[in-house]
RNA sequence: GGGUCGAUGCCCGAGUGGUUAAUGGGGGCGGACUGUAAAUCCGCUGGCUACGCCUACGCUAGUUCGAAUCUAGCUCGGCCCA
């Protein structure tokens, strides 16, 4: 039987309730089985920023395989509890964001899960803003949902605790949030509601509700939450771990390449469909297969062997890469000195560090190393057909 | 509401009137090496089309030749009491 379900374990961290001991009549495979009708799969994202990364993913990919088995997802965009942020795993106070930026944050989140979920088989995929039954909220039900928890329970929540202990401040809105995220389960009568480990929290507190609004309570499945790109902390933005779903094959290729090797099986497993008992034990050939499915994925078979191409040519320092970002030099005003070509291209951040960088080696143009920050370029032509390069992979080519 | 302590660069954390973008650590970035990994060693880690200029130690005024360091008010936070 649970040979069938591979599906539904594949690097799936927990089920719960588990079916088993005590929850002998709660089991998920018993309940896919005996279901009459298409199980209906929740997940939430919150718009509070632009983008998304394959942190992000790993529940998806879960989500698809559910719509892959006939269920339906239902995909829960949090434009309301975005406004005041999930408290889980912060140290410190969201700051709240405007209705137009959540909904423009919406937007390009649904167009970054389009390559992993099935948007176009006639009722598998449900996408419902939680502002529909949270902004219309009144005091009632505010307070009817306030009285199923006690202030003990919300402060045994992990990410409360650590901050009551050392001292941080918790606003009491955001003790809303678990129950708001709780009762979109409710509202869209979900059957399992997927999310990271770090959401054990807000499904349970999901299941309470279900069962206070007198529903039979949903499944929690997680995902483990994705290392990020530095082999030690979890991928986030913030930390620029990160490989984003909107990402250039090129640089995304670039970076999946580099996978620590302690991350390999992790990574194949959670990210593609690959089968890692299978694959060349090298680690070097690993990264490679990782890089080149992983890119695939979102950028086309064709896209990702062409990035695997230019990535090796970039490195030997030969500058025939056709996927190299381009980058106009009409805006660059000349003459203009490198560092600021550096610096202008999007390469680095600040002319500053551009010079920095020069100084210490590690831009190249055309792969050979610049000495001087201060070399004059004296008109646009001068330029454009090079390749610049900072660090070990950011490139850009100059056109007009 | 009362009392008290605190606020320094990405983070932690020195510094308590004086040449200085401000000790140290973490993290990060870059270089060498390598397998575009890890480990190790070295350099960098406010901004600016830049050998000079500008902005910085919660905010705003003030004292002073001169303040992150002194004073006042304000804002935010911790703890204790209510």
């Amino acid at each position: 039987m649970t040979f069938s379900f591979g599906w539904l374990y594949r690097g799936t961290h927990e089920i719960f309730p588990s079916g088993d001991g005590k929850n002998a009549n709660e089991n998920l495979e018993q309940r896919i089985l005996q279901s009459d009708r298409p199980l209906r799969i929740k997940m939430g994202i919150d718009p509070t920023g632009s983008d998304i990364h394959l942190g992000h993913s790993i529940p998806v990919r879960k989500m698809r395989s559910f719509q892959d088995a006939g269920h339906t997802a239902v995909l829960i965009i949090g434009d309301f509890t975005a406004r005041i942020g999930d408290p889980t795993g912060k140290s410190e106070v969201r700051k709240q964001l405007t209705e137009e930026q959540v909904k423009l944050n919406a937007q390009t989140y649904l167009e970054q899960v389009r390559p992993i979920l099935d948007f176009d088989t006639p009722g598998r995929l449900e996408i419902r803003y939680n502002s529909e039954w949270l902004a219309g909220m009144d005091l009632t039900k505010i307070l009817e949902l306030l009285g199923t928890m006690t202030v003990g329970q919300m402060i045994a929540k992990e990410g409360f605790n650590d901050r009551y202990d050392k001292g941080n401040p918790i606003f009491l809105h955001e003790f809303l949030y678990p129950l708001m995220q709780g009762y979109d389960s409710v509202a869209i009568e979900s059957d399992v509601e997927l999310g990271g480990t770090d959401q054990k929290f807000n499904i349970a507190v999901g299941r309470d509700l279900q069962r206070h609004f007198g529903m039979r309570p949903q499944f929690g499945l997680l995902m483990p939450i994705l290392i990020g790109t530095d082999g030690s902390q979890k991928m986030s933005k913030s930390l620029d771990n990160y490989v984003g779903l909107n990402e250039d094959a090129l640089t995304m290729y670039s970076k999946l390449e580099k996978t620590p090797d302690a991350l390999l099986e992790n990574y194949i497993t959670l990210l593609t469909q690959l089968d890692y008992t299978q694959l060349s034990d090298n680690p070097r050939e690993q990264q490679k297969i990782l890089a080149l499915d992983v890119v695939s994925q979102y950028h086309g078979m064709a896209a990702a062997h062409q990035a695997q191409a230019d990535a090796a040519n970039l490195i030997s320092g030969s500058t025939e890469a056709d996927s190299v970002p381009e980058f106009s030099v009409s805006t660059i005003e000349f003459p203009a000195k490198i560092f600021f070509v550096t610096s202008a291209s999007g390469l680095c951040k600040t002319s500053s560090d551009a010079r920095r960088q020069i100084q210490g080696g590690g831009v190249k143009l055309n792969g050979e190393k610049v000495a001087d920050p201060n070399f004059l370029f004296e008109k646009s032509s001068d330029l454009i057909g090079q390749v610049l390069q900072f660090g070990k992979n950011k490139f850009v080519r100059f056109v007009p």
